[in-house]
DNA sequence: CACTTACGTAAGAATATGCTTACATATAGT
DNA sequence: ACTATATGTAAGCATATTCTTACGTAAGTG
């Protein structure tokens, strides 16, 4: 969680999101130094948000979705963002009425 | 989501996530000085992560869970996590993903 | 073996964050 | 109006975070 706070390793992860890119590639879209880029990647890498393969001297990077189960069971535990309804629909196919609508219909 | 970042701040979040507290009530939980409690919540305010309403010369504080959804946009933009969670959460049945919950569904 | 390429690590500076104490404000009761 | 209660705000300190420059390391090439 702690990972995500920064924006620039949202904005890393964005990058790799689908593409496969060495340490270079990624640095090369922002402003910031290489080493300012390899340390942000060590601590996605710490937290499982990244994948690293290594081809030669390169370091190939690409997101990791699973990593992101801690962020999605936090929102399951803590709000459980219409998630609730739908476990209940399947499980019991009945009561889905824990409190959907008292805060969750916005937007 | 730098909210979030915060240890204390999720922990004030679960506090209040059933129950609306006070903000002395609130303070009593942590060891932390009330002045700092009111800090995290005014970033939790102002991330739109809890509600205030006042009563006498209290503030009575509630989660928010729909301010969460920018965190599940995160989730749903960048990895479609949907996959992972339906068939984590509704792995035994037919999937009837479709009609009840418009965030969880294709869009 | 040099030498280059691609990258990580170390040390430190600049800034942000989380906490404290002291003070301000707002409501209720006497 | 005065006092007590509940709480937010200001100033400042201590620590954490993010970046920089300088250096170290590992793999490919002549």
């Amino acid at each position: 969680m702690q990972a995500l706070a920064q924006p620039r390793r949202r904005e890393i992860l964005q990058l790799i999101r689908n593409n496969e890119l060495s340490a270079g590639d990624i640095a090369a879209h922002f402003e910031i130094t290489r080493p300012a880029i390899s340390q942000h990647i060590k601590v996605l890498k710490d937290s499982n948000l990244v994948h690293e393969r290594r081809d030669g001297t390169r370091r190939m990077y690409r997101a990791r979705p699973e990593g992101l189960s801690d962020l999605r069971k936090f929102l399951e535990m803590f709000w459980d963002y219409r998630l609730q309804l739908l476990k209940d629909e399947v499980e019991s196919s009945g009561q889905s009425q824990n409190s959907p609508t008292e805060g969750l219909t916005e937007e």
